[in-house]
Parts: C-alpha cells; structure tokens; sequence
DNA sequence: CGCGACGTTGAGGTCCATCAATAAGCGTGG
DNA sequence: CCACGCTTATTGATGGACCTCAACGTCGCG
C-alpha cells in the first residue's frame, strides 16, 4: 500500500511544539514525513534499520509474532516519541501504523552525537520494557487494564479524558489477554464507577485513586 | 551484609578471556572488584546508580516487587555480561548475588566514548526485554521452560550440558509462573526423553530439536 | 545423624481463554 | 436519510491451564 507518501500539513498537529522539546538536530539526516494509512506496514523483521522514527501524529503498534499467530506487542508510540532503533542493522520487530498515522524517519548517521543522544532515549526503553514485564508476569487481568489506562492517561498529558487510538485486539495482544477479558475488565471499572466510557475509544477516569492502587 | 569486600582472584574463572572480548576501556573507571555472597544485594531501587557491572563470576538476577511481594525478575546475568545501567540516576530496580558472585563495577564517566560503548548493551538488552514480553505475554507454561532451556544453553557456550545457577524459584519469578509449575513442566520434559537432570541443578539437553520446536 | 532449605508430587479451586451469539458503531450506496 | 453489510465490541457458557495449599522426598551442611 502507499505508505510512503508526504505528509499532509494542512493538519493541525502539535509537532512544531515537539520539535523544540527534543534534541532532533542531534538524530541524523532528517528525512521527508511519510504518512501511514491504518494498519499499513512500517517495518518488519529482516529489513533493513538504517534509519529510525519519530511520530508525528497517530499511533504505531511494536510486535513480534509466533509462528502459529500469537502476537505479543511490546509497545505503542504516540505523538513525540521515537522509536525502531535496534540492537543491530536488521529488524528484529514489525510496526505498523495502528490509524492513520505520520512519522519522520532520521537516516542513522554513526557519530559520537548520535550515541549520546540515542543512549537516554534506549535507556528509558529498556526500563519501560522491564517495568512491562512485571505486568505481564506478576499481574492478573484487572491489575494489567489499570496500568495500560494509567500509562495512556500519563503519556496524554495526564488529562482525565483521553482516546485509545487502538481496538481492544490491541490492548490485548499489549497486556497478553484476550480481547473478551479486556473487555470484561471494561465493564467491570465501569461498574465500579472508576471509568467512563465516553465512546468506545475514549475514556474518562473518573476514580483516579482506586485505578492508581490497583497497581499496587 | 559483607557484600563489598575485595574479590578472591585464586578461583580459576574466565575473566581474561572475556575481557579480551570485551571493549572494557572504554566503559569508564574500572574499579575494585567485589565479592558478593549469595543473595545478597547489589543495589536496590533509589540508590546511586553512578557505576554499572561485569559479571566476573556467579550469577546476577535484576527483579521488580509488587507491594504484596510478587516478584519479576527481569533479566539473570551470567559471566561476561554488563548490568546497572539505568535511565536516570537512580536505580529502579533490585539486582542481588544468585550465588556466590564476583562483579566488577566501573564509575560511569560523561564522556561520548563511553555513550558509543553503552549504546549497543543497552539496545541488545532492550531487544532481550522485548522477547521476553513474547514469552511472558503469549506463551504457556512449557514454551516459556524451553525458552529459558534454550536461552541459558546458548548462553553457557552451548553445551548440551550445563548448570542453573538459580533455584526453581527464581526460575519461576523468571517465567511469571508458580514454581511448582516450573517443577512439574521439568518432570514433563524428561518424561518425554528432552532433558535429563545430572543434578538438580544440572540440566543436559537430550532433544535440542523437540526444546527449538516447542519455541516456536 | 538431624535439621533446614530446596524440590517434587498430589488434590482442588480459580482465573482466564475459548467458543458462540448478540449488539453497537461506521461507512457506503441507494 | 435510512438500509445494508462489515467491522468492532459486549456478553454469556464452558472448559482447561495454572495457582494454591499441603504433604512428602531429597540434598547439603553443621
């Protein structure tokens, strides 16, 4: 699919903010923006990782698959982050954008700079993986669905009513359930009066507290 | 506990050898080395972490704690591998001794050097986190056993015999699973003829095939 | 030899996946 | 605007994988 075509500017995106809050000249040659249609392929494993990313507006989904079609996503990227850096010059990863979603990619340059910045922004991946592990080993179902919203609310500048720009398919596939649970745990906070569900993908917390001990 | 003390160089280890694999040099200050005892602590979450570590000898195991004391442990570090890099000053986490244990801890220096050196640790450790979250996330009970089999095999220099450093416990807080279930998957295996264990501790591969398989 | 830590095995219960059906959103075209 | 079909989400019923609790066995060490 056409998934490499410029980016339409005409959107009101918060970018040029951005910009100014992260070190981008620092990153490499930067590239033109591609735009994304949903569910298009941004990279997959074997490919080559001479570049990385930055999202401009839009989600994109991290994953790895089984053989038999289990997907486990490792992460998703909002607005201002970056990300597909890997530990050598292929993929080991699929991304994919998860709606209509745009991105510039930085053409990797090996410099010094480049580390230095590159360093701090692998650095807190590596501890965001690890803090997602302990989620996914050590918490059942309710405990998983509370952090993936804290985490959402945190990342959406911590406003108590934000969008999930993926399905439940995705939310699972993130916390390792199946979509029914995610579902089920939906109810269950709303019920509890600790979420609103504004729409299917926009959610209100209405009882930040109780989300919040739920993590322990 | 008597964790810091200097480090017995009369047991025979491989540290010469690995440091000629290693860009050492560049890491930073070198300092003492220090003997650790076994299970005891290495750092902990909000301490310095100014300095990070080789693996001289024994075994390291990083983990998180829920409050209720759940416990995930992120990564196991055998001899050769580098530990303790964080992405602020502060740890978040707990590393301790497995068993008796010999670590080298170097100062880290700001310098770009030392950014170029890190860069490809941290990225390989963050690709290592995200498999785990596959494993974690969407295998069972005995596709994360092979996995782990697998992983310390390959580890270990290939050897289709080789030892578990750790305790069926922490083997457990490795998979996300009870240890019981660690337990009895081990039972299955050498049921079947794919492993046997020399000692409780000794684990000798029998079917390399069948363990790769059961990976997917 | 005896004690304590570690490991194995068994019985029972629970949480969550699976399968299945219904409902709700959403775009397209009449 | 509504009808239609497709995708996505919800809800229910059932079974199974794994956890928990408990007992027993085994290793290592004083």
């Amino acid at each position: 699919m056409h998934s490499q075509g410029n980016v339409d500017n005409t959107t009101g995106s918060n970018w040029d903010a951005l910009l100014g809050q992260m070190p981008l000249p620092a990153f490499g040659v930067p590239m033109p923006a591609s735009f994304h249609p949903a569910g298009s392929e941004i990279f997959s494993p074997g490919s080559d990782a001479n570049c990385f990313y930055v999202v401009k507006f839009g989600c994109v989904r991290v994953y790895r698959l089984l053989a038999d079609g289990r997907r486990q996503i490792s992460a998703f990227h909002l607005p201002g982050e970056v990300f597909g850096f890997e530990a050598d010059s292929r993929h080991h990863f699929f991304a994919e954008a998860v709606g209509a979603t745009s991105t510039l990619s930085m053409r990797v340059s090996a410099t010094a700079d480049l580390s230095a910045t590159l360093l701090p922004l692998a650095l807190r991946g590596l501890v965001r993986a690890q803090e997602h592990l302990l989620v996914l080993g050590r918490q059942n179902a309710p405990e998983r669905v509370a952090a993936f919203l804290l985490d959402m609310f945190e990342r959406q500048g911590g406003l108590e009513r934000f969008e999930l720009p993926m399905s439940r398919t995705d939310i699972a596939d993130y916390l390792g359930l199946s979509l029914e649970t995610v579902s089920r745990v939906f109810t269950r906070l709303r019920g509890q009066g600790i979420m609103r569900l504004v729409s299917l993908r926009t959610v209100e917390i209405v009882k930040m507290q109780a989300l919040s001990v739920m993590c322990e």
